[in-house]
DNA sequence: CGTCAAATGTTAGTTTTCTGTCATTGGGAG
DNA sequence: CTCCCAATGACAGAAAACTAACATTTGACG
C-alpha cells in the first residue's frame, strides 16, 4: 500500500465510505454499531456475510442491508461488488497490510482500541461530569503529572490552556510548589492530575494537599489506582494494561482529549474568537 | 503476549494452503486448474464464491468443492469459515459499551478507534520497519517535537530509553543544539521526530540537517505533512483529523507505542534484566 | 399518559450457493 | 476393440444468504 492517505482513483467503494463516515453521527443506535464495525474492519469485511456481521455487531441481520441501504447500495450483494470491483482495478487488497499481522497483536490492538472505548463510555458518569464541571467552573486550572505521563500532563496543560484561561502546569519537584504559597484563587482552583503505576507518591500528597487548600481535584489514572477515589469524586480510571512492553497511554490520552473538548465547549466561552487570538499571537512570535 | 512477536500462529488456512502446495502435482487435469487459481488468488478468494471461480478457472462448480474435499477440508462452505476465522478479530466486544453513547460522540469514537487501527496496519509496511531498523540499530537515539506534541515527543524518549540506550531528548529551542557540535556516534545516530500541523519550522530543518549529518530519520506525523517524505523513508503517517476542539493524538501515541515496543524487542537485548536495573535504580532515588 | 413515527426484530419467501447422485467422458490395460 | 476406473459434469435437492412484509418496541412530543 502506499502512502495511505494521498491519492485513490475514487472507486465507488470509497465513496461510500466516506458518506458513511460522514453520516454515522445521525444514524440510529443499531445501525451505528454495524457503521462502525464496517468502518473498523473494512479490511476484513469480505470474508464476512451480512449474517456474520450482524452476529459480530450484535443486531439482526436485516440491519445490516437497511445500513447499507441508506447510504445508497442496494443491499450486501451490491457491497460485496463494489468491493470487488475496487479489488479488480487498483489490484491491491484491502485485507493487504493488516492480513499479515500475527493474531497476538490483533489481541493487543483489540484491547487498546476497547480501552479508548471505555474510555468513551464514561463520558456520561457522575465521575466524568465532576471533572468536566470543575475544569470548566475553577478561575484557575494546574495541571501535573511525573514520570512516563509528565509529557502528557505537559501537553494536556499547553492544549488545556488553548480551551480556557489560566491553565499552569505544575513542577512539583522543581517549583517547590512556590504557586501554591498564595491561597487559592476566589473563583475556584482546580488540580488536574494524571498518574499511572508506579504511582508517584507525590500524586497523593499533592491531591490531599490541595483538598485541604480547598481546591477542586480531578484525576485521570489507570484502573489499580487506589488513593484517588478518597480524595475525590472526579476520577477518570482508564485501563492501561496490555501486552507491549509498557503500559498504554491511548485511554489516558483518550480522556484527556475528551475533558479538553468538554472544557472548550462549555457554556459563556467563545471558542472561536479564542482560536483566532491564539493564531495572531502565535503568528507574532513565528513558532511556525 | 510474551516478548517474541514472531509467533505467527499457525492458523488452519495456513495449514491448508500448504497442503494444496504440496499436494499440487498429484493432481488430476480439472482440479489442478482449480489449485492453481487458489495459490495465485489467495487473497482475492474472498470475494469469489464457489461458482465464480469455477467459471474464471474453467471447470464446473463441483469441481472445485472437489479440490477442497480432497485436501480434507469439508467444501466451500468450511474454506470460508476458516478464512473467515483467520481474518476477523475486532469489533466485537467494542458493540456493547458504546451502544449507550449520544451519537456525536459515537462518530467521533470510531473516528478516533479507526485511526488506531490504521496504525497497527502498517506495521508490515515498508516505512514502519525502516523506522524499526533505525530504532534498534543506531549507537544512539534523539527524540524531538514541538508545540502540542512536544510531551509526547518527551514521554517517548523516557519510555524508548527503557528500551534501549543512549536516548536523549532533544530541545532544539533550549539547547541551542549543542549535542550536535560533536559527529554523530560511530554506530550510527538517529533523530526521532514527532511534527503535526501546524508543522514546526524547526522540525525540517532539524530533519535536513541530520541527514546531512549522516543520521537516520524517523518521523511520525499525520497525515497532511508535506515534507518528511522528502527527507527519509522512514515516515508513519496517522490521521488525526476529528471533530474534536484539537486535532487527535491517538494515533500517534499509537504510533510510539508500537516503535517502543519494537525496539524493546529487537534482538540482542535482555530486557528483563535491563527492566531490573531500572527498578533498582528507581528504587533508590526514591521516585514512587 | 397517550399517540405517533421511527427503529428494530420476526417470520416467511426468494434467490444464490453449495453438495449429493448419477450419467458421461476419456485414457490406459488386456 | 473392449473393459474399467478415475475424472468430470449435469441436474436436482438442501442449505444458506439475502430481502420483503409485517409485528413489536422504543422514544420523542404534545
Amino acid at each position: 500500500m502506499s502512502h495511505g492517505f494521498a491519492s485513490y482513483a475514487e472507486a465507488p467503494i470509497d465513496d461510500f465510505v466516506s458518506r458513511v463516515e460522514e453520516g454515522m453521527a445521525a444514524l440510529p443506535k443499531q445501525e451505528a454499531k454495524v457503521a462502525q464495525y464496517f468502518l473498523l474492519n473494512l479490511n476484513s469485511i469480505s470474508f464476512e456475510t451480512g449474517k456474520s456481521i450482524a452476529q459480530k455487531a450484535g443486531v439482526a441481520e436485516i440491519t445490516v442491508g437497511r445500513m447499507l441501504r441508506r447510504f445508497g447500495c442496494a443491499g450486501m450483494k451490491e457491497f460485496k461488488a463494489m468491493m470487488r470491483h475496487r479489488y479488480s482495478v487498483t489490484g491491491e487488497s484491502l485485507a493487504d497490510d493488516s492480513a499479515e499481522l500475527p493474531s497476538d497483536w490483533q489481541e493487543q490492538m483489540t484491547a487498546e482500541l476497547r480501552a479508548v472505548s471505555t474510555v468513551y463510555a464514561k463520558i456520561n458518569t457522575p465521575a466524568f461530569q465532576a471533572a468536566e464541571r470543575y475544569l470548566g467552573e475553577a478561575e484557575e486550572v494546574y495541571v501535573t503529572g511525573f514520570q512516563t505521563v509528565r509529557g502528557l500532563a505537559e501537553d494536556t496543560a499547553r492544549r488545556l490552556a488553548l480551551a480556557r484561561p489560566r491553565v499552569r502546569f505544575l513542577s512539583g519537584h522543581d517549583s517547590m510548589l512556590s504557586e501554591w504559597l498564595d491561597p487559592p484563587a476566589a473563583g475556584g482552583s482546580c488540580l488536574l492530575i494524571i498518574d499511572v503505576i508506579p504511582y508517584a507518591a507525590e500524586c497523593e500528597t499533592l491531591a490531599r494537599m490541595a483538598r485541604e487548600q480547598g481546591r477542586d481535584v480531578v484525576v485521570i489514572t489507570d484502573e489499580y489506582c487506589h488513593w484517588a477515589h478518597e480524595v475525590t469524586d472526579a476520577v477518570i480510571n482508564t485501563p492501561s494494561k496490555t501486552g507491549l512492553f509498557l503500559e498504554s497511554l491511548l485511554g489516558l490520552t483518550a480522556a484527556t482529549s475528551l475533558l479538553i473538548h468538554a472544557t472548550a465547549n462549555a457554556t459563556g466561552r467563545d471558542m472561536d474568537a479564542r482560536m483566532r487570538d491564539w493564531k495572531r499571537l502565535a503568528q507574532r512570535i513565528g513558532i511556525f
